[in-house]
DNA sequence: CGGGCTCTTGACACCCATCAAAGTTTGTGG
DNA sequence: CCACAAACTTTGATGGGTGTCAAGAGCCCG
């Protein structure tokens, strides 16, 4: 219980993401499997890119949770995205110095170099067209999230805003191989997701208290369950990113890359 | 006064408003006024983009406005972005049909086929490199200002909404050469309003007369006037995309295309 | 064992939503 | 060009959802 958010690694890690996205060949396994090198820790609270910051190294979470957030002038805070495991920095991005952004570490994290995703997406060599095509699906599902994240933020309470954070949660961990039935880690304070569903820290946990008293969710000292999914999605009104392997053929996705 | 909005032409529009992202060499301007065909015009509501849709052809806004927006299933509806004259719609995108969101004209709106544009961001030769690198740009601060949306709505009051919202119009606009000093058109309702900042109609109404009270801003019918900018930025923490044509060098943009 | 986070709870205030209705502007057809 | 309808804006009254402040309880870690 050191560490309850270590993955197997870097490769196993990436593999069940990808594969979920695209199917992989020979080719793109052994692409991951290079994946090992240039591992690093970074404590609690660390920066990961700063704000403005260019041209750091592509990298790929093996472990633990970041967030890309900003901070206005007076302290307050706005996380857009956490970063899971699974999850990669600065590999998809446009040409975006522009997004004044910054990702800071909420857990222990680990972090690997990823250089080789990013140079496999600029070769874009054929065998390695599995990699290729779950890497832009991924980044597709980034973008959907944030618009997600606008809805929730502009047009939904409370308790519509949490219950879709957890079902958004459920899934992406899902996709990692991080969820067990329904339960999962969720190493974050009240004040992160505060932070994140655009909440004041004691309306967060007024409204945590709500889902648990209406049997929605389980939610104890670094993990939820979830109770009841499909009540949660009603409440919500959650869709997941229509990418089940094989919804896109990867075809439509290469050409749009040429 | 029938179409308040008209801009001189697709080729001037674009031109001022790449030009401002990006030095455009002669092949640059040759491409843009090819630009001139095609063109269509849209009834008020029509949907531009259903949701889910995909391979429609690019389009180029010539005059007139439009939103990229979800609408829940009880009819809340929130607006991710507004779309204005010389935004481009389906050029730059990912492969993201995942991205659950449709447009929606919301005055009539003239468009052109941009097929050009998307065709020179694909094949991107270096006579065109202006052109790509702009578009790029223009990528770029589209996400930003995803973000910029993301904090207004989690962490900013009504008043720091509006100023700030009107600020980015501004400043978009600006690009586009479609502020008079600091007047420009906004043919938005309160309701498109509030659909943007996430609020009510009849609060985006008091936040306005708030802002006229304090002698921020001048609005009526159709066009405003931001009074004091200094104490508008103040009030909503205002950051422009730092890309005034030539802070970023297009060497570096171009790099990341390659 | 103590100190600091984090979580929890209560009281209270305020921002914003909702409902309703009166003005005002816009658009349209006669 | 007028008249009327529809859409939009404005205003008031009221209520509810969240924020803020404060204090206590639980927990983790040194």
């Amino acid at each position: 219980m050191r560490t309850p958010l270590r993955a197997d690694g870097p490769a196993e890690l990436l593999r069940r993401r990808l594969s979920s996205l695209a199917s992989l060949a020979d080719a793109d396994m052994r692409l991951l499997a290079g994946l090992q090198i240039q591992r690093r820790a970074h404590a609690i609270t660390e920066e990961l890119v700063g704000v403005g910051e260019v041209g750091r190294s592509p990298r790929l979470i093996v472990s633990g949770w970041a967030a890309r957030l900003r901070t206005l002038q007076d302290g307050r805070r706005q996380i857009f995205r956490l970063l899971l495991p699974g999850d990669v920095i600065g590999v998809a991005d446009r040409a975006n110095p522009l997004a004044w952004s910054s990702v800071v570490a909420l857990t222990r994290v680990e972090t690997t170099d990823a250089a080789l995703l990013a140079q496999a997406l600029k070769e874009n060599r054929p065998e390695h067209a599995g990699t290729v095509g779950a890497l832009l699906i991924a980044a597709a599902i980034e973008d959907a999230g944030l618009l997600d994240q606008i809805v929730r933020l502009g047009r939904q309470t409370a308790l519509e805003r949490t219950a879709h954070l957890l079902l958004e949660l459920r899934w992406r961990l899902g996709q990692a191989g991080l969820v067990n039935g329904d339960r999962f880690a969720l190493p974050l304070t009240q004040e992160v997701l505060a932070d994140i569903v655009g909440l004041s820290v004691v309306h967060v946990n007024r409204t945590l208290q709500s889902l648990r008293r209406d049997r929605l969710i389980n939610i104890r000292s670094g993990a939820v369950e979830l109770l009841d999914v499909d009540r949660l999605v009603a409440i919500a009104d959650f869709h997941p990113p229509r990418t089940l392997a094989g919804s896109i053929e990867p075809q439509r996705v290469l050409a749009r890359t040429a």
